[in-house]
DNA sequence: TTTATATTTCAATAATAATTGAATCATGGA
DNA sequence: TCCATGATTCAATTATTATTGAAATATAAA
């Protein structure tokens, strides 16, 4: 992921309301939820949201489908997750030492590097 | 973590610049970076990198201890493990048949909750 | 001391982002 | 078709952030 892009999808998170839309859908899950009850349940304006919502979607953190005349929106784990591998990238690489042994506060902790759904049996190179 | 403060920490890495320092700091791992070096290694100017880290540092995610003439800047990772811990929490709570069994794109990763420090001796359970 | 190096602070400007309320668009039911 | 509901768009205003270059501080070497 480019430095770039990676900073925009954390200004996108970087901004209380659009935190917490994307927390609530997080933890929806598959499902998602529509618009209306996420302005509901955080207590925002419908356009407040709306506007949150494009921010979001424009990040490609969450996407969004029509449903008669409702519009759900999802988390996109993917893009998420990438993000998540982007910041702990490489830690400590440059301090030999530190890679194995250390505790949580010294270095990152593993996060799961994205496999792309099961390629073929092999043990990581 | 409260979300407003969450939110202040994302803010702090949305901004290309001080991405990269911070990302710089994580692979350097517990030695560290001067802020010379980190400026020069970044191709950005004292000043700039200067604000940046302050940004960086009120936000606590990175601390610094002179040595010298010098300024050495490090990644708190204690920080950044309760962030990433906070954007995964509760993940797919909401809908009970996908909290197992998923690939890594439909629900998050584990991220390693925080450990206050080796409780005592046991292998990893 | 004086001088050089490492880094931060300051004040001004430029650039971006968030909030508001009114207006618009889309879907489904009476 | 007409109306109500769910949601987005628009334009104006306000608020927050980033960049510049000059000046200031701190440490260490000559």
């Amino acid at each position: 992921m480019e430095t770039k892009i990676a900073a925009s999808i954390l200004a996108s998170l970087a901004q209380p309301t659009r935190l917490d839309v994307f927390r609530a859908l997080v933890v929806a899950g598959k499902p998602g939820l529509a618009a209306g009850a996420l302005a509901e349940k955080l207590g925002v304006s419908a356009t407040v949201l709306s506007f949150h919502l494009k921010e979001l979607r424009f990040a490609q953190l969450i996407d969004s489908e029509q449903q008669g005349r409702f519009i759900i929106y999802r988390a996109r784990f993917d893009t998420m997750n990438a993000l998540l591998s982007f910041l702990t990238e490489n830690c400590c690489a440059a301090d030999p030492r530190s890679t194995k042994g250390v505790d949580d506060d010294t270095c990152c902790p593993p996060v799961a590097t994205k496999k792309t759904k099961r390629p073929s049996s092999s043990t990581t190179p």
